[in-house]
DNA sequence: GGTAAAGTTGACTCGTGGTCAACCCGCCGG
DNA sequence: CCGGCGGGTTGACCACGAGTCAACTTTACC
């Protein structure tokens, strides 16, 4: 088995440091995970932070294609629908057994300083998820989508390291009917969504 | 010199910790700072651990002790005023210069584990701020106090990951605008605040 | 004057990130 | 056929940080 070696080790990554917390896991670990020595290791990366800013590249994409390809879906064809169901999508993150909260979040916590590499990488990320909801938002028809896109993704946001640090399996209501308050507010020509 | 090394100590770490994060931050920077030795530190606390456990504990009751003091304060007897004025003090922790998120928040994800005594002493710590706001909701009149509170601190959340992750200064308006519209929702009798 | 708290130095263990030298194996092309 | 190279191995090694220990000094108080 040789040459996917790269990839499995970006895979054992994210999940032992999306777990345990980047500084948290051993490299050691990762390694036996994947089954190779320490030399090989670093025939592959050159270092430790720069299998995580590759794990942080991989996570970056599939996060964004997740989001945006579960709100089309569940929102058949109407924009207003698509954007509702964005926290359909976090409801789903948040009941996942092995959630631990927003890697980009945690990453961005331990590396605090806003010039590490990391932390850039967590930045960026929040500004495609915020691009992501300001095209939803524009397609249907808020009369201010950037803001818009904000306000839920600092609902996003809250509703992770709410879930994350307390542990409340509630905390998925509260920022569902605070982002129901907040569409509505925005789009001020739509009922709000019965039954909700 | 003698016997406030311990608080000197705590002081130190609270800094460097919440600076750097603690993984981040060697024991010896720390003890650098106070000017003993390693062997002195030991006399004090049994561990790194325990050091930091102590940080957080004086921490919770300083910020609890601040909320309390700046919301009585700024709303002038008022209870609607009060409970208006929790991001007043939101505002003031987000433009202190030193800003770096939310200590509790940041060793909750550097210890995801919610048995890892940090992150417990985190979790209780916002249990306490909820229990605050849920507080000044009850005085304020509300409907649903504890479902207000749990809106606000979620937002205040969001508020201090987003700031700390992203560096947008204006993250304080998008809370606010959130914060407004879900106190004028759940206190119909009052209208808007003008000219916020 | 003896005890105890608080501090010192210096040497030590252990785990982990990271480096290096030397070697093995399979495959592909001149 | 043989050389090179990509991918892998082992084992030794360094630096650094947490934590321990022994031996000693200083201050203060009964």
């Amino acid at each position: 088995m040789p040459a996917d070696t790269r990839q499995r080790l970006v895979a054992a990554a994210t999940k032992r440091f999306y777990r345990d917390g980047f500084r948290g896991v051993g490299l050691d670990q990762v390694l036996a995970d994947v089954g190779i020595s320490k030399t090989a290791f670093y025939k592959h990366f050159e270092s430790k932070d720069d299998l995580m800013l590759a794990a942080l590249a991989e996570h970056d994409l599939w996060v964004q294609d997740t989001f945006r390809r579960m709100m089309r879906e569940r929102g058949g064809g109407d924009p207003i629908a698509e954007l509702r169901s964005l926290f359909d999508v976090v409801e789903a993150v948040l009941d996942d057994p092995e959630f631990q909260g927003c890697i980009f979040v945690n990453v961005a916590i331990e590396f605090p300083l806003p010039h590490e590499p990391a932390h850039i990488a967590a930045a960026h990320s929040k500004t495609a998820m915020e691009d992501i909801v300001a095209d939803a938002a524009t397609r249907a028809g808020a009369a201010d989508p950037r803001m818009l896109a904000r306000e839920l993704c600092l609902i996003m946001e809250g509703a992770y390291v709410t879930r994350h640090v307390t542990g409340n399996r509630g905390t998925i209501h509260i920022a569902r009917q605070l982002a129901e308050r907040v569409i509505t507010a925005h789009l001020p020509q739509v009922f709000p969504r019965s039954g909700g």
